[in-house]
RNA sequence: GCCGGAGUGGCGGAAUGGCAGACGCGACGGAUUCAAAAUCCGUUGCCCGCAAGGGCGUGUGGGUUCAAGUCCCACCUCCGGCACCA
């Protein structure tokens, strides 16, 4: 009884394909082949193990991967796993046990389903962000961080050694020189603010904040400024934004990335902050003076309060200026008798996080500072308030606040009584009452009055640079990124920090060598955060904590890298993992950069894909890899969400309550599919027809009890079948809920393959009694070639689910053949084999064919089975159906309208009207246009 | 609020401006069977009709076109993301 078992065949294929080395890649792409390189992004390996949504991606890349091999492509499709992380720290932290341990245990189980699932990956290329080896080389790379500047006239990085030092640091010697360097390196040190929980012991991510305390346990959260270690990726921003444009993204990511990175243009003013004693009036004369000859300079003095705007046109309008409560001037603006308020809005501000400091739905808060300063166009005073809705962050700290056409602004100034002064109105139509922030035409702007907003824009930034007292600038959203954490479960920084006779920092830096490289986490016992922010590695031993160089003490580096260092270049070591030498061969890098289709979730639209993009730009400039973009194609595959739902809610006293009339109090109850109907619009009680129910899937969840879990698919219906309702789902991109119906309809299919060619009833594995050696007749053709050029075309397309219903039709119609050809069962099963692949390779052994299918030649299509001889068209007369004509496939416009105005019934409906226009296309269709007022009733 | 994406049978979904609903699930009917499962064959958008046939139909309202799910305008709903960036 040999049945269709995937449990029996799909380890034996497995096993078979990695005895054969089947899908083993060679170093380089052999002469004259073209290259293939289908990456996943690698899974981050947690304790639950695969989740339905990885194999969804990663099925759609193996399809590609098998036709391209198939196709005589050199692939490279390699897997490994993102293993840093706070799972497992936080589970040593539990549980005592080494995050090293629970990584490893993690990993095995991934390697286990991946490979239960049949992907075609080079498993000699696996690797491990947490492997000594692969952190040796992310150590590496930080190093060529630490030793790089960007030098903004060629926009490229460029070795430290190259960063031309001004004469006055030059004068003053070495340690100034140094510093000097290390102020302009790519990764360089800074005071930050950051989330510190004391009650947890540890600092947190702004996501991990909600409402000024800690999401775990609502502890109270401060923020204070701790050393960190920054990259400076707002170097690469302009462009990371701009060569963006040539990928081949999808347009919806690209732009969640363009405004991510926030690019904006616009002006830097200068306003004039006046002595606090004498004649204002000729100070501000003298300092424009002054400006006029010297120019606008690139750091503000502290004579000014320095703003970015990005639209200048409504400088007349300015009533008022906000600074931020860090903003360095404050102390300066506060008069005396303000001091006391500032310096109680500033503590308060200080203990808000980002988080609630940004919340829209709050009134905006303020206080006035005492003083003004001088507009540099207009020379009127100004008064300076503080507010935290305006940033220390971005731009300058400081902002010229225009109500009439900013919204925060206008409600500012709505909160605090200031006065609102129109100057722009809309070119459509007359003044505006209170707030318009479109643009317009300037009104009541002294030379600028009558100007349109972009000549207004051009002329002004012109005039305040030749007067000293502006620029036009550019700003961005994107800020460093912060690079450290103090967590154990990470990369150590290759950095030393000299320290003095009492241990304590110079505050001079010194890379470890390379040959030193990787620097090792230190054993620890005890993972456990402490009372003060100090990473958990400055408690390992001294023997590792400080080390001598040259004569000279140095302590390491205890903060770790983030887990996105590791992702970061991933995908340039699968290439050469077993380098030692170096991170990367440089002449495997060109053979197979860039990658060529990358598929992975959306939720790394931005983050991961931006801090990949720009490592590999600095790998770029600095010679390590041969193009400036690492992801040529992207994809990214839709959410799978739970079976769907039907929640009826049970009222709270008692009785069912529909849906629309439902509040908190009521019950929600998950109905079965039986005990509801659809009526309308909506889904009713089939009982009690008045009462609506939701119906929606949704996400999984552990809470919900709606997660699906591979093993148990894999073991009721088989690898194949999972792979193969994954992609019958609907649209790779598409958010699509999951139905164990529907993995049951594919699994029905792959049972009909396997009785196509098995005999089901013969005791032993032989070939079905109907399978024969006779040529195909042209109607077989016809079918099989079509189905071959349609799944052929779909997987370039990465159409997989129309590529599936089409097989699908070819074994509906080969089923009831009483005689099956080899010649059309042969080319079926190899276009099979990348979405079923052990069930190919099985039926291909039955067909007595050499294994492996997997790297059989993809069928050719003929292009005369493409064609018919005769085609059925359709009929319309007055845009409505209403007959069909068979007529010779290459019949023309005149041959298809005589031939459907002899139809019958075409005829008939004709018969006394007259035909305005006839529109025939061949082989599409024909309409009988009737003359107005001749429509047929 | 802003920015994406999507609204097509009971469900998942097909459809270069040219026969709406391919393919699958579900449902119904038949064959097979002592029976059931499995399998095979068929029907299945809604309404009227015994039928032939006819009418309606792709979120809503308008428009372009011989012809619109598809293009244009306005709106509604759902999903996802961002959110005081001056």
């Amino acid at each position: 009884m040999p049945r269709y078992q995937p449990a029996r065949i799909e380890p034996k294929w497995q096993a078979w394909w990695e005895a054969h080395g089947t899908f083993a890649t060679p170093r380089l792409p052999p002469p004259g082949a073209a290259k293939a390189y289908l990456l996943d992004m690698f899974p981050y390996p947690s304790g639950d193990g695969l989740h339905v949504g990885h194999p969804e991606g990663y099925t759609a890349t193996d399809i590609v991967a098998r036709f391209e091999r198939m196709r005589g492509t050199a692939v490279m499709h390699p897997m490994g796993f993102d293993a840093f992380g706070l799972p497992a720290e936080e589970h040593a932290i539990r549980t005592g046990t080494p995050p090293r341990e629970s990584t490893e245990r993690n990993i095995a189980t991934f390697r286990r389903q991946l490979k239960m699932l049949g992907f075609s990956y080079d498993w000699g290329r696996e690797l491990a962000t947490t492997d000594p080896e692969y952190v040796r080389w992310t150590q590496w790379i930080f190093l060529v961080l630490f030793d790089t500047w960007f030098d903004p006239d060629t926009q490229r990085g460029r070795p430290i050694a190259e960063l031309p030092i001004p004469p006055a640091i030059a004068a003053a010697g070495e340690a100034a020189v140094a510093r000097y360097r290390d102020e302009h390196r790519l990764a360089y040190q800074s005071e930050a603010p950051v989330n510190w929980c004391p009650a947890l012991g540890t600092v947190l991510a702004n996501e991990e904040v909600i409402g000024g305390v800690s999401e775990r346990g609502g502890h109270p959260v401060v923020r204070i400024p701790l050393r960190q270690w920054m990259l400076r990726i707002t170097a690469y921003a302009d462009r990371l934004d701009r060569e963006l444009d040539g990928l081949g993204w999808p347009e919806s990511i690209k732009k969640l990335q363009r405004d991510w990175i926030g690019r904006s243009t616009g002006a830097e003013v200068d306003f004039f902050v006046p002595p606090a004693a004498g004649d204002v009036t000729a100070a501000f004369e003298a300092w424009k003076r002054q400006r006029a000859e010297s120019g606008y300079p690139a750091t503000p003095a502290d004579d000014v309060l320095r703003i970015y705007t990005t639209r200048p046109d409504t400088l007349y309008g300015v009533t008022c200026m906000v600074v931020a409560p860090e903003h360095p001037l404050l102390d300066r603006l506060t008069t005396p008798d303000q001091r006391e308020a500032i310096a109680t809005y500033r503590e308060a501000a200080s203990r808000k996080s980002d988080l609630d400091r940004t919340d829209l739905a709050r009134e905006k808060t303020g206080v006035f500072t005492g003083s003004h300063v001088i507009h540099p166009l207009t020379g009127a005073a100004v008064p300076v308030w503080v507010a935290d809705y305006v940033l220390a962050s971005y731009g300058t700290g400081g902002i010229m606040s225009v109500p009439a056409h900013d919204d925060r602004d206008f409600e500012f100034a709505k909160t605090f009584g200031l006065e609102v002064t129109t100057v722009i109105e809309p070119l459509d139509g007359g003044p505006v009452e209170g707030l318009f922030t479109g643009r317009g035409r300037a009104v009541a702007s002294g030379p600028y009055t009558g100007l349109e907003t972009a000549a207004f824009i051009e002329r002004v930034a012109a005039d305040l640079e030749a007067a000293g007292l502006g620029r036009p600038a550019v700003n961005y959203k994107l800020r460093d990124w912060l690079f450290s954490r103090q967590r154990f479960w990470g990369e150590p920084f290759p950095i030393l920090h000299e320290v003095d006779s009492h241990d304590r920092p110079t505050g001079v830096v010194r890379p470890v060598e390379e040959a030193e490289l990787p620097v090792p986490l230190p054993p620890l016992t005890d993972f456990k955060p402490g009372d003060t922010p100090d990473p958990p590695l400055s408690r390992a031993g001294h023997e590792w904590l400080f080390v001598e160089r040259d004569g000279r003490r140095y302590r390491r580096e205890t903060n770790t890298m983030p887990q996105w260092a590791g992702s970061c270049w991933y995908y340039l070591r699968f290439l050469d993992p077993a380098n030692t030498e170096r991170f990367l061969d440089p002449e495997v890098e060109q053979a197979w950069m860039p990658v060529d289709l990358y598929v992975g979730g959306a939720e790394h639209a931005v983050l991961h894909l931006l801090y990949a993009r720009f490592w590999h730009k600095v790998l770029h400039d600095r010679g390590y890899v041969s193009h400036p973009e690492p992801f040529g194609r992207l994809v990214n595959q839709g959410m799978i969400l739970g079976e769907m739902e039907f929640t009826g809610y049970r009222a709270a006293a008692g009785g069912w309550i529909s849906a629309e009339q439902r509040t908190e109090a009521d019950t929600p109850v998950r109905l079965p599919a039986e005990q509801v109907e659809k009526q309308g619009e909506h889904f009713v009680l089939r009982d009690m027809p008045t009462i609506r129910v939701e119906s929606r899937a949704y996400k999984m969840s552990k809470s919900r009890g709606n997660v699906v879990n591979p093993d148990e698919v894999v073991r009721e219906f088989g690898a194949d079948s999972l792979r193969l309702y994954e992609m019958f789902m609907g649209p790779l991109e598409a958010t699509k809920p999951w139905s164990t119906a529907g993995v049951g309809g594919v699994r029905t299919f792959l049972d009909r393959c396997w009785r196509l060619v098995v005999d089901e009833r013969a005791d032993d594995l032989v070939l079905a009694p109907q399978v024969v050696d006779d040529p195909a007749s042209d109607e077989q053709l016809r079918e099989l070639h079509r189905m071959i050029d349609k799944v052929t075309r779909d997987i370039e397309a990465l159409s997989f689910n129309t590529a599936i219903a089409r097989m699908m039709e070819f074994v509906n119609f080969c089923t009831p053949l009483p005689r099956r050809p080899r010649a059309l069962l042969e080319p079926f099963v190899t276009v099979l084999a990348p979405f079923a692949p052990h069930l190919a390779e099985e039926l291909w052994e039955v067909l007595g064919r050499p294994a492996p299918v997997s790297l059989a030649p993809w069928p050719t299509v003929e292009e005369r089975w493409l064609r018919d001889e005769t085609v059925e068209i359709p009929v319309q007369v007055q845009g409505k159906l209403r007959g069909r004509v068979v007529v010779p496939a290459d019949a023309d416009a005149t041959a298809l309208q005589s031939a459907a105005a002899a139809d019958p019934r075409i005829a008939q409906l004709l018969a006394g009207r007259t035909i305005a226009k006839v529109v025939a296309v061949p082989g599409r269709m024909v309409n009988f246009v009737l003359a107005k007022s001749e429509s047929p009733s």
